[in-house]
DNA sequence: AGAGGTACCTGGCAGC
DNA sequence: TGCTGCCAGGTACCTC
């Protein structure tokens, strides 16, 4: 489920609940997550403190006193505070407890979400040395993706999914940026022009700031059993709109495979 | 180096 | 009511 809005309502979600507390154990019942969890990672984490949680593409940051935490929520992971003891469902597979009414709860049915410990900075992580910029940061412009592509003979939506190039930008919201400033998902990324990159990372900003605003509305439910993380209000335009009408001509929505991934656009909208 | 395919895993759904 | 096959919002890793 999460993109990166999702990872960071996620984030300002938990923040709050977990900055400035002590881990006091780390309880495990699945340790076969996409790398499984080492056996003494409970030890390395007992005591430490949560200084900061951050951000960087959708890898979530803790800070603690020794080292770092970096969590992936995968495709169907999600993150729950809970306070009253709650107990553990099939799919919830990590405790980080910070006390006897506090605890983080990590479930993910697929089971491609991570969880590592490392004592490096992350940024100079295997996992994060090789990213792109944020999307909604100031080192990603027109600019930068226009000289980025050239020569790239790649459709632009699995150009604007490479992490290496962008990071952060996931299947739907590709689909939703590429048919809000009209261009063709399949279109060689390496023919489009500097004007078009300009409206290209303008709706990218447009479709991530949107969602993260709607899923503002939903922080509450980081907190309790009845949690429903995962569920934000989206508004979205094309993606799984297959045959229904264009809302900006009328015509039929299409869908696409582009790289094994189902992507949607307007044959009339987007060239 | 760039581009594409495969793999990881469970659950939900359509179709028979 | 099964059963089968396909699909799912991510990304590391492999090959060509």
């Amino acid at each position: 489920m999460p993109e990166l809005p999702e990872v960071e309502t996620t984030l300002r979600g938990i923040h709050p609940h977990l900055a400035g507390r002590r881990i006091q154990a780390l309880v495990v019942r699945n340790r076969d997550l996409r790398w499984p969890l080492p056996k003494g990672i409970g030890s390395s984490l007992r005591g430490q403190t949560v200084n900061n949680i951050t951000r960087r593409a959708k890898y979530l940051l803790f800070e603690l006193d020794r080292g770092w935490l970096i969590l992936h929520l995968g495709m169907s992971g999600s993150l729950r505070i809970i306070q009253n003891g709650a107990s553990p469902e099939k799919h919830d597979h990590v405790d980080i407890v910070f006390g006897p009414d506090r605890l983080l709860r990590f479930r993910d049915p697929r089971r491609f979400g991570a969880l590592i410990y490392t004592t490096r900075p992350p940024a100079e992580h295997k996992l994060l040395r090789e990213m792109g910029p944020e999307p909604l940061g100031d080192e990603c412009d027109g600019e930068y993706l226009f000289s980025r592509s050239r020569n790239r003979k790649q459709a632009v939506k699995s150009f604007i999914m490479d992490q290496r190039i962008v990071v952060g930008v996931g299947n739907i919201y590709a689909s939703e940026a590429l048919y809000r400033s009209g261009i063709h998902p399949q279109r060689a990324a390496g023919k489009i022009s500097l004007p078009r990159y300009e409206a290209l990372v303008a709706a990218i900003r447009q479709v991530l700031r949107a969602s993260i605003a709607a899923g503002g509305t939903t922080l509450r439910d980081f907190v309790g059993e009845s949690g429903q993380t995962g569920y934000y209000i989206r508004k979205l335009q094309v993606y799984g709109r297959e045959g229904d009408a264009c809302l900006k001509c009328g015509g039929a929505i299409r869908q696409l495979r582009i790289g094994q991934r189902a992507s949607y656009y307007c044959p009339r909208c987007q060239r």
